[in-house]
This record gives structure tokens, C-alpha cells and sequence, in this order.
DNA sequence: GCAGACTTGGAAACCGCTTTCCGGGGAGGT
DNA sequence: ACCTCCCCGGAAAGCGGTTTCCAAGTCTGC
């Protein structure tokens, strides 16, 4: 590997001068000797090693991203805006993904402490337990304590500065809308009760229902993801609507549907969560509540590479669309 | 920022000791100092600092992974399943998107070179231009002078170790398939022309129609996402079935049916390409040739980290799955 | 033509950790 | 008892850069 020593020798000067000319410095170098430098350079193929240089500044270029799963397109979309975003500021990105495992978030935590990395990324509900919020927040504080920055996409559960989706408010404007087209009979597929975003979304529904004075909806838990609305799709009673609480629930929950001959939206109407884009396509069209994923994402990055000392918290509205997954109830 | 040495002080020991202690190493250390020296490092908190390790140690134990557009499910498969096996391996992945700009695929792997990443892995299809092929060349020549492992997914047209989907027997078998269901008039939504992934795809369809006596299918170049699908069936002139070079193109072209309100199959039959999971729902089910993106995706790590010398090239087979967005013409 | 302010190049300290090389002490063999 | 040999702890030399501090010019203004 050539280093900035060969370099320096090659081009015959020292290597203070190499490095003012090859790594930026607020030193000027005169142009002779700079062009020496950068000929040298890259004759001999030169590449800084950034781990000496991270080493020596004492601070990197990279950033830490941490998702539950790229392949659900909720978080491929969030990441995505927030590598846009980094790119713009000549960062680079660590992705990890826990599957959903708060253990492997806490662990990436550390590990990305232990890499120094400029900030890091929480993308993702919380989960409601007490001692694994307490645990990723000692790991956080001992992350900012030494100089690192953090924002979190979800719940401000950490004390760091979040970008948090108005989870409860567009449940419930979803249920004020989907309730103006005439239902009256709900079901939630629920998600798991311990996600907290799955239960605020759950909870606005219900609760605008109740300010509505409706009946309360059958809620039923399960899995978050597509399969997971395939599967509580079959458990609904007598419901004209169901609100699934994310947009590939909701299409696992068309797929139930379809494959039982039941029509959405004929027979039920069926809404989502996110309007996830790869899924525009999808027939019938999904009904769904509008997150801005991939601002999310880059807002987020901006808010942890902020100086702001104050902790933050943004919401974002989400927008209901209404499509033809849902309509009146005959 | 909590040094090992603030940790050797503070446990009475030296920093060899609490290195070896701390930070894995063969050498064995006495259970009494060993004791103190974690007690230690955990009543201060100690994290090591990996960019001192990786400069100490001489080799990272992180891994890059360069992929066009993280949103695009292909790739947000096989960059899962990359990182999967990354996980495995105790190895950390920093992701970079070109956002399909061939620069930008050099200048991450200049920058990931600088890393000196273990690997680097450089997923999706090559451009088949002289110029720029050359050039990729001649970084991942230097990264690999200089210990760096790569592998690649997609052509081999880099000299490293590739995992390479069989896209013109893929595409070849799916045109006999149609073809067996009575098809005769078909076209191509062919992407880009100078992307080898779809000119390769295109090329085993009409070399397949050509090889059974049939007529040369209508070629429609455009971009390669469900826009370019879109666009690209509205100048299907008299098809009777239409081959989308991807999954996504195809469901943009589905869409542009819907919209003129061609039914499908019973008016034009529709296939696709990679058999993307989360459009498994889609309606019509689409017909297309499965890819096991998630295992090429951990194959190629497994390439870039093997020790052959020799470079490997792997070629995985499709395997046509008709759905029924085809049936035979009427 | 000269004092003083600016530039510009280089020597060397340092960033935090790994690892080689030594040395001291205990165990085992005779 | 004596001598190896092995085990384990510590000192110190890097790893490849950055940056401070000096010293030697170079320019200015008078």
C-alpha cells in the first residue's frame, strides 16, 4: 500500500508538505512543490488511509444508519433520504439493519461508537419496554458524551432529536374520513401491541372513532409485516372497513381478501399506513395515510448534524389519501 | 472519549494488558488482572476506538457495498442479503448509492479504497461503455493491489470475482415458455441500451424467437424503472405478449394497460424479469424468472472474502415462473 | 538598505491501539 | 536443590496520518 511517506519521498519534500498539499489544510504550499506532490501522488496510485486520518483528527466522515429491514420499502425509503442527504455533506454511510432485534440495535450502537462515526441514525418504532429503551439510551448518552450526534426517526423515546410521524393524528383522520363515507363497523389489524408506532396508530383510529361515538374496533395483533395483515385479515368478524396499520399489512390483507373471493372494495374496504411507493401500482389502490419518507429521512440527518444543544422533536403530518380500496358500505 | 489507557490506569495495569484483555488477542491474560481490567473498562465506559484499531491492525472489519438505488427492491434484496452474510461474519457494511451515475460507482470505490475496507462489493448491472469499464478497472486494480478483496454482481466484465445471473438463458427460457403458450407477435420494454443487464436480457428473448422461426419481437428501448415500463408499452404496436427486461418495468407497463383500459392477459399477456417479493401481490400475478437475489447477494461476499486466487465467475439461473399475467392469445 | 510582518517548508509530537521483545517467577523434571 | 521451560506482565516501537512549533525566506514600508 503506498503511503503519504512514499509520496512525500518520491516527490522529495516532507511530510507535512505532502499532507498540506494531498488533505486539505488551511496551509497554503507553494505551486511548485504542489505540483510535485500531486504528481507523485498519482503516479504512485496514492488513497489517504482514513483510518490514520480519522486517528489523527479525531473525527470521521462517516455516519451511522440503523433500520430494521432494508427490504421493507418503509425503511429503504428513509434510508434512502437519509444517503442523499449525507452524500450532499461528502459523508459517508453505515447501514446496519436488526430485524427487527432492539438487542442488535444497542449492539450497532456501540459499535458504531466504537467506529467514532459522526452521527447516528435510529430509524424505526420503539419498542414499549422500559429496560430496553433505558439500555439504548445509556448507550446513546455514552455515544453523545463523547462528541457523537444522534436523531432518531419514530418516537421521542431517546432524548435525541427525533422526526416523528403524527402516527395517532393521521389514524384518526384516516378513521374521520373512512367514518364520512358511511362505516360504521371497524377492524385494526394491529400489529404487535410492544411496537409503539403500531399502537399510536392503533389508538388515534380508535380514538376518533370513540370521539365519533362509534362502536370500538375489533383490534387484532400480529406480525408487522405483509403476512402478518395476511394473516389477521382472517380473523375479522363483521367489519365493512379495516384499517390495517401499515401499507404492506394492508396488502397482505388484500391478498387474504382475494384469495377468499371477498371484494375491496365491494364487500370491505381497506386501508393502509405510509403510501409506500413501490406499491402505487397495486390494485385495487390502496388507501393510505401520506408520510414524506424520504424528507423524513434527510431531516433527520439534519437535525443530528445540527448544533442546536436543545433536544428536538418534529412532527410530521401525514396526508390521507383517499383510493379506490375503500368506499361507501352498501 | 474514554481511552484504553484511561482503562490500564485506572485497573493498575499496563496497556498491553488491558489491550489484550479488552480487544482479543491470542495471548492469555491472568484471571485476576483480566477481572480488574474489565470492571474497569466498564465502571468508565469504555469503547474501543476502531479507527485506531484498524491502523494498529492494518486490516478493518468493515466491508462496502455500492448499489444503484437502495429504494429499487432488486437491489434492496441483494444488498440484504450481503449484508446478512456480513453479519455472520462480525463484519460491518458501508453502503453507497450511485443513483446509477458510473462516476459516482469509480468514486466510491476510490473512497471505500481509502477505507481500506476488507471488501468491496459492486452490485448491479455494468454500462457498456469502454471508457468507463475501463477506468472501474483501473480503481479496483489499485484497492486490490493493495489487499483489497471485490466481487461483483452482475457482468463479468471486471476481471473479479462474480456472481453472474444467467440473464440471456433466463430470458430465453421464458420466451419458449411464451412462445409455448401459442404467442407469436411479441415486443420488448428493453430499458437502456447500453445497460449489459438489459441488452443481455433482450438479447436471449429475440435470439430464443429467432432460434423457433418466429418474427423479430418490437424492441422499445427507455429507462429501466416502472416509469421507463410505463412509457415504453404505449408504443407496443400489435403484440400479443410483452417481455418488461424487469419486474418494475413490467408493473409500470401493467399500470399504463390499466389506465387505457387493455385488459391483461386477456388482451396482451405481460412478463417481467428478477420475480421482486414485494410485488408478489400484485394483480394480475406476474409471470417472470426468479432470481434468488438474497443468495447472490451473499454469495458475492462470500467470493470477495474467499482466498482463491483464481478469479471465480458464478453464474446463477432463472427460473421461469408463469403467473397469470400470461395466457395463450385468443 | 533594514526592521518587522508574512509566507512557506520541515522536524517532531501526538492520535489510540497492537504486538514484538524482554524479563521475572513458578512449575516440573532429575 | 538446580536448571529448563513456560506463562504472563510491561516497555516500547510502530501503524499513517495531522498539526504545532520553528526557522528561513520573502515582502513591505520608510
Amino acid at each position: 500500500m503506498v503511503t503519504l511517506e512514499d509520496v512525500a519521498r518520491q516527490a522529495g519534500v516532507s511530510l507535512a508538505t505532502a499532507s498540506r498539499v494531498l488533505n486539505g489544510s488551511t496551509r497554503q504550499v507553494g505551486a511548485t512543490l504542489r505540483a510535485r506532490v500531486e504528481q507523485a501522488a498519482d503516479e504512485l496510485g496514492y488513497r489517504a488511509n482514513v483510518a490514520a486520518q480519522t486517528l489523527a483528527r479525531g473525527a470521521s466522515n462517516v455516519i451511522g444508519i440503523v433500520v430494521h429491514d432494508l427490504t421493507d420499502p418503509y425503511f429503504a425509503a428513509l434510508a434512502d433520504g437519509a444517503m442523499r442527504a449525507a452524500a450532499t455533506e461528502g459523508l459517508l454511510v453505515m447501514v446496519g439493519t436488526t430485524h427487527r432485534d432492539p438487542e442488535q440495535e444497542i449492539a450497532y450502537v456501540a459499535t458504531l461508537n466504537a467506529q467514532r462515526v459522526r452521527a447516528v441514525l435510529l430509524v424505526g418504532s420503539r419498542v414499549a419496554d422500559p429496560d430496553v429503551t433505558r439500555r439504548l439510551r445509556e448507550e446513546l448518552a455514552r455515544y453523545q458524551s463523547g462528541g457523537g450526534r444522534a436523531a432518531c426517526v419514530g418516537q421521542d423515546l431517546l432524548g435525541v432529536d427525533t422526526v416523528a410521524p403524527a402516527n395517532k393524528e393521521g389514524a384518526a383522520e384516516l378513521a374521520r374520513a373512512l367514518a364520512g363515507l358511511g362505516h360504521t363497523r371497524f377492524a385494526v389489524l394491529a400489529g404487535p401491541p410492544h411496537l409503539v408506532t403500531a399502537a399510536d396508530r392503533c389508538a388515534g383510529f380508535a380514538g376518533a372513532l370513540e370521539e365519533m361515538g362509534l362502536p370500538a374496533p375489533q383490534v387484532i395483533h400480529g406480525p408487522f409485516d405483509r403476512d402478518g395483515g395476511h394473516a389477521a385479515a382472517r380473523e375479522v368478524k363483521d367489519a365493512t372497513c379495516v384499517f390495517a396499520v401499515n401499507d404492506v399489512m394492508a396488502v397482505g390483507a388484500l391478498a387474504a381478501y382475494r384469495e377468499r373471493g371477498v371484494r375491496v372494495p365491494e364487500d370491505v374496504s381497506v386501508a393502509g399506513f405510509d403510501d409506500i411507493v413501490t406499491l402505487r401500482d397495486h390494485v385495487p389502490a390502496l388507501t393510505t395515510v401520506r408520510l414524506p419518507l424520504k424528507d423524513m429521512g434527510a431531516r433527520a440527518l439534519e437535525l443530528a448534524l445540527g448544533e442546536e444543544d436543545a433536544v428536538v422533536v418534529e412532527q410530521v403530518a401525514g396526508e390521507v389519501v383517499l383510493r379506490e380500496s375503500v368506499r361507501r358500505p352498501v
